[in-house]
RNA sequence: GUCUCCUUCGUCUAGUGGUUAGGACACCGGGUUUUCAUCCCGGCAACAGGGGUUCGACUCCCCUAGGAGAUGCCA
């Protein structure tokens, strides 16, 4: 059998870690099977429908490299693929099972269901539509129609028997059709159709084989099976996929923080990064390798390793995943990716500089390992771009010592940065060791005030090569600067011991 | 309320009748180091509970509990 699955996602929205996720179990399944993946766009619900989360939707999977064989923009044997582009299509075939007596015009309106969900909620009775149409006489169906009330189309499920569908995963689910959801809504009153019709019908008529859909859809199972068997139509196989959650094991959210994917792209995360960590909850290889490329995803994966259970989205590990694949990254590649952040937060020009660029390419080196997101390259190499705005005077001082033994221990630095970049590191640090024995002060003592002063910070990339990344000159101007703000604080401190009369 | 699905370290998972229950993240400790980070080493930590079946159950069956999802003219 030739595979044909689909992602049929509903652009209600930005696309987010669980979406993705099916897009991608998906996408493998259908190369790792040399089938056929189909992008189907299921805008349906004209209210929440937006064009931004549709351009999102193209974009988000343009970045992850998902490229489907079918679908919007592509085209193929089997379009439009998308629904709205359809709609003759399943009015057609609604009014089709009305006339095979297998579904119905309800003309209730949205006030009346409202008010019997209430009851039945107050009573603990239990929750669905009442079937107050489903046996509507001749007389009354007309006389709705004469008084040119709206009307919906419901499938009729059998009040008696059961239904079960096989699921790969899973295994038989069975459902009694007194359970099954009371007549779902086929045919909304704006003449679109629900998620049902139109899923059961384009799946049919677009000859998809597998279904592999989140768990949630699981209780509606054996409804579509029912709507599959009203049109006479053999339904496709199914493969329900554990759900992503949140830290709270609730259905993952906004709450538990960024889901969107084009979040994660805006804070430097790497599509390498994501596709792996995101295929990994629900599904493993086996008891120890878990870094994968997509193109090994691609011939790798398979049913029957996905996991039955729900599994937590772990920021830390995706992070973690993060930090790797920068890691891997080649230089040039790197980058790449880290121009962008730079010019977004204003540190580098645009068009970028010869002289920015020759930094950049110097100074990646002692970046990688510090970056966990793409974007942390903006705060870690501010220092080579731009001016210091503020230093903090307690920042400078190390523990343990003064102001003056500060200064001193910087005057002995700043002799020594003096011609630093004529000498190899060995040997400025073994200078630097004999001037702080001669200071009487530890060697990081003696480093972090120049630290601190040519970065800004207590945290940097290491002092020498950030030296010779700034210039002696520029490094010499900090240092001074320093040193005056020191001496300045010293003075003040000698000024208040006088006006106390000490 | 009802129905369905699920249940191995805090988290993701390996495991398919006989294992000191393995790995990864996180966390803790140590090492390398001029800070941070990286890297290396070590530690902590799990079969939800109860019944069976069996010489032997994490693995098979049943029950209980817990969790989740669904119960929309949303998907």
């Amino acid at each position: 059998m030739d595979v044909r699955v689909r992602y049929a996602p509903s652009p209600t929205g930005l696309q987010h870690i669980g979406g993705v996720r099916t897009a991608l179990f998906n996408y493998f399944f259908a190369r790792s099977m040399g089938g056929k993946f189909i992008l189907r766009v299921e805008d349906t619900d004209r209210e929440r429908f937006s064009e931004e989360s549709l351009k999102d939707l193209y974009d988000t999977l343009e970045w992850l490299g998902i490229d489907w064989d079918e679908g919007p923009v592509k085209g193929g044997a089997y379009g439009p693929y998308i629904q709205s582009e359809r709609t003759e299509l399943y009015t057609k075939y609604a009014n089709q099972l009305v006339e095979d007596g297998k579904a119905y015009h309800c003309y209730c309106s949205s006030e009346r269901l409202d008010k019997v969900r209430e009851v039945q909620k107050k009573e603990k009775k239990n929750y669905g539509y009442d079937r107050h149409c489903r046996d509507l006489s001749i007389e009354e169906r007309d006389k709705n129609e004469k008084d040119g009330l709206k009307s919906v189309i419901r499938l009729k499920i059998p009040l008696e028997g059961k239904t079960s569908f096989d699921d790969l995963l899973l295994g038989t689910v069975t459902r009694k059709n007194k359970d099954i959801s009371p007549d779902p809504v086929l045919l909304k009153s704006d003449g679109f159709p629900t998620y049902h019709l139109a899923n059961v019908v384009d799946d049919h008529l677009m000859e998809i084989t597998h279904i592999l859909r989140a768990q949630e859809w699981i209780p509606s199972g054996a409804m579509h099976i029912l709507l599959y068997k009203a049109f006479g139509w053999e339904p496709p196989l199914y493969c329900h996929l554990p759900m992503v959650m949140g830290k709270d094991g609730q259905k993952l959210s906004k709450r538990h923080g960024s889901t969107s994917v084009v979040d994660f792209r805006k804070r430097g995360y790497l599509p390498e990064a994501i596709i792996n960590y995101v295929t990994m909850v629900g599904w493993a290889y086996d008891d120890s390798r878990e870094f994968f490329t997509k193109e090994e995803l691609e011939k790798l994966f398979s049913l029957e390793k996905i996991s039955k259970s729900p599994g937590v989205f772990d920021y830390k590990k995706l992070e973690w995943f993060n930090g790797q694949y920068i890691r891997k990254k080649s230089e040039a590649d790197l980058i790449e990716e880290v121009i962008p952040y730079l010019k977004k937060d204003g540190i580098i020009s645009e068009p970028i500089t010869e002289k920015e660029m020759l930094i950049i390419k110097n100074m990646m080196s002692l970046m990688t390992e510090r970056l966990h997101f793409i974007s942390d390259i903006s705060e870690l190499s501010r220092f080579l771009f731009k001016d210091i705005g503020n230093y903090t005077l307690t920042d400078i001082i190390p523990k343990k010592m003064d102001f003056k033994g500060t200064i001193i221990a910087l005057e002995g630095a700043r002799e020594l940065v003096e011609g630093f970049e004529s000498r190899t590191d060995e040997e400025n640090e073994e200078l630097f060791r004999k001037k702080a024995e001669e200071v009487k002060v530890k060697l990081g003592s003696m480093l972090m005030p120049l630290r601190v002063a040519i970065s800004g910070s207590k945290v940097s990339p290491p002092i020498f090569g950030s030296l010779r990344l700034l210039g002696v000159d520029k490094a010499l101007e900090r240092i001074d600067h320093v040193i005056g703000l020191l001496k300045e604080a010293v003075k003040n401190e000698n000024d208040k011991e006088v006006e106390s009369g000490q």
